[in-house]
DNA sequence: AGAATTACCTGAGCGC
DNA sequence: TGCGCTCAGGTAATTC
């Protein structure tokens, strides 16, 4: 689920409403994710004040006037704001009680989400400092593409998809990025020519913006705030009509995710 | 070094 | 209705 897009809806819809809350006490209901929700959270968290929410990736950073909160939304994490004497659901796995008498809950189906703490930066957490560039960043463009790809044998979609090449781009965004840039998600990343990494730069910064313009796809904060899922153009559509040719567009696999592309228009 | 494979989980949807 | 199978938005550890 989640990728770039949904974290940073969240991060935005999010901060204006917990910043500067003292957290009041921590409830672990599940603490079974990718990595175990530390115990210590419980004692570690109490009367710390929220400061201010960021982003790195696919992480989400809760900084407190000491320490951060690490969440990682792995397939199927969301959070949502609710009234304290909300009832939780199966799968939730976390509360963070706020000064103000809401709550931010994490609920995690199938459980490849990550919560940590980190005392001191967390951008150079072990998991956190491989990561390659923010597609919004100046470091992201074609010249870096190009002497990134340089190195790699894999396909286009592969490269994309990879952490350290790119920060937060998933199966969907690949695929709908690599649709907009109008190339195939087969070919090998180092078939591509100077003009097409710009091409593919611009390409993943302008999917990204238009899911984010649209409030991201998926339950970002949905209960609180509603939510308008972005259409996608080939993510999701197989067999279905090109939203520029209307030629059927094709599946298959690119290691072993699900790829979606129009063969007339992507070569 | 980099690519491919495996593993971690639950739930939805499909064919029989 | 129910069973078994496949697939789903992520990524790190392991193997080759």
């Amino acid at each position: 689920m989640p990728e770039l897009p949904e974290v940073e809806t969240t991060r935005r819809r999010l901060e204006p409403l917990v910043l500067g809350k003292r957290i009041v006490r921590v409830t672990i209901r599940v603490p079974k994710l990718r990595l175990p929700i530390p115990q210590e959270l419980t004692e570690l968290l109490p009367g710390r004040t929220l400061e201010r929410l960021e982003r790195r990736g696919k992480y989400l950073l809760f900084f407190c006037d000491k320490g951060c909160l690490v969440v990682h939304l792995g397939m199927t994490g969301f959070i949502r704001l609710l009234p304290q004497d909300a009832r939780p659901e199966p799968h939730d796995h976390f509360d963070l009680l706020l000064s103000d008498g809401k709550v931010i809950r994490l609920h995690d189906p199938r459980r490849f989400g990550i919560v940590l703490w980190v005392d001191g930066d967390p951008y150079s957490h072990q998991l956190l400092a491989g990561i390659g560039p923010e597609p919004f960043s100046e470091a992201f463009n074609g010249a870096y593409l190009v002497s990134v790809a340089r190195r790699r044998k894999t396909t286009v979609k592969q490269f994309i998809m990879d952490a350290t090449v790119v920060a937060g781009i998933g199966n969907i965004y690949a695929n709908e990025a690599l649709f907009l840039a109008g190339i195939r998600p087969d070919r090998l990343v180092g078939s591509l020519d100077a003009r097409e990494c710009d091409l593919l730069a611009e390409s993943v910064r302008e999917v990204l913006t238009r899911s984010l313009a649209a409030g991201s796809s998926w339950r970002v904060m949905a209960e609180t705030l509603g939510y308008y899922p972005v259409q996608f153009k080939v993510y999701g559509r197989s067999g279905k009509g090109c939203p520029v040719c209307g030629g059927v567009l094709e599946a298959s696999r690119t290691g072993n995710r699900s790829t979606v592309f129009c063969p007339r228009c992507q070569h």
